[in-house]
DNA sequence: CTCCTTAATGGAAATGGTTTCCATTAACAA
DNA sequence: TTGTTAATGGAAACCATTTCCATTAAGGAG
């Protein structure tokens, strides 16, 4: 039962069956409407979609899923304040999605930006090696999120 | 009703009426118990501290005010992923609590840094105001979080 | 200091996203 | 094809947080 870390391979069917786990209709569905869609997604969100195409699959399939899957480090679990977890791809094969977030604390408009990263990147590298050495982590993946007020927001005072 | 963007003046006292807020008896227990205790704090921790002093201060009120507390800047709101809020003080008049969190993703062992947050911190600034900018958001504030696996549990394999 | 408006409170009940349970199904290795 | 056991789905449980509402008490006006 190789189920442990199986981060930072090749890509999904693989992936998948090398940690062990069965490739079921369940988790390609689920994967699928993943890739497909944009924004942020609630379990609900990706059930009422994945249903509407494979209407045998629970809602309690689509949280077990997101959890392995969140595990794998191929999506990432957000949360925004709503009360709600939302979910998102995290990276293709070459890291391409890979990006920030801007939350209004209002209306909860949420913005991915991916400029301004580049320097970012690299002093979060050292960040995390350097705070990997001192505190003994072995760190896989950080949050960075910016709160504030969006542009409607912010007018009505 | 001034009850608006409050954030950034005085301290407390005076900051929490300059906002059109009631200094009662239970928000000051809260702000009490919150500067003597360290560490992250969920919503029952702060009940239980604050009722064995003043028991006739209920949950709900807990509730209520770290949110008011929250959206004055002067408590930030976490989430470690284990299912609840936890809370801290912001910061001190001169801003001294400010940290980021290196969070263990399978014991929940979270550790607050304050050291390599200098060159962060002017990143971070530089990245709000670029943002601001760009994006027309006024932002207040941000959370940086790494996630990995502490010493003893990257030991379990 | 007293009155008055209305913010704040607390306790109980409701909410609702997520997890748990368990009997059934199906991946996939042999 | 068969056997082992991971995966599933539906219903029920969970439980942190919110909502409701009748009651209390800040704190400004006078
Ligand atoms: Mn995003
Ligand atoms: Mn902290
Ligand atoms: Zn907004
Ligand atoms: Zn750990």
């Amino acid at each position: 039962m190789p189920r442990g870390n199986c981060r930072g391979q090749g890509w999904w069917h693989g992936k998948f069956q090398g940690c062990g786990y069965r490739l079921t209709a369940g988790r390609e569905a689920i994967l699928d409407i993943l890739s497909k869609s944009e924004g942020h997604l609630s379990a609900e969100d990706i059930y009422i979609k994945v249903h509407s195409k494979y209407p045998n699959v629970g809602l309690t399939t689509i949280y077990r899923t997101l959890d392995v899957l969140s595990n794998l480090g191929m999506v990432s679990k957000l949360d925004f304040g709503d009360r709600r977890a939302r979910y998102e791809l995290a990276e293709g094969p070459k890291g391409e999605r890979h990006h920030h977030h801007l939350v209004c604390t209002n209306c909860n408009k949420v913005v991915d930006y991916t400029d301004f990263i580049d320097e970012e990147v690299e002093l979060l590298q050292e960040t995390e090696k350097g705070l990997g050495a001192k505190y003994n982590f072995k760190i896989t993946n950080h949050i960075i999120q910016f709160y504030g007020l969006c542009d409607k927001c912010s007018g009505k005072k």
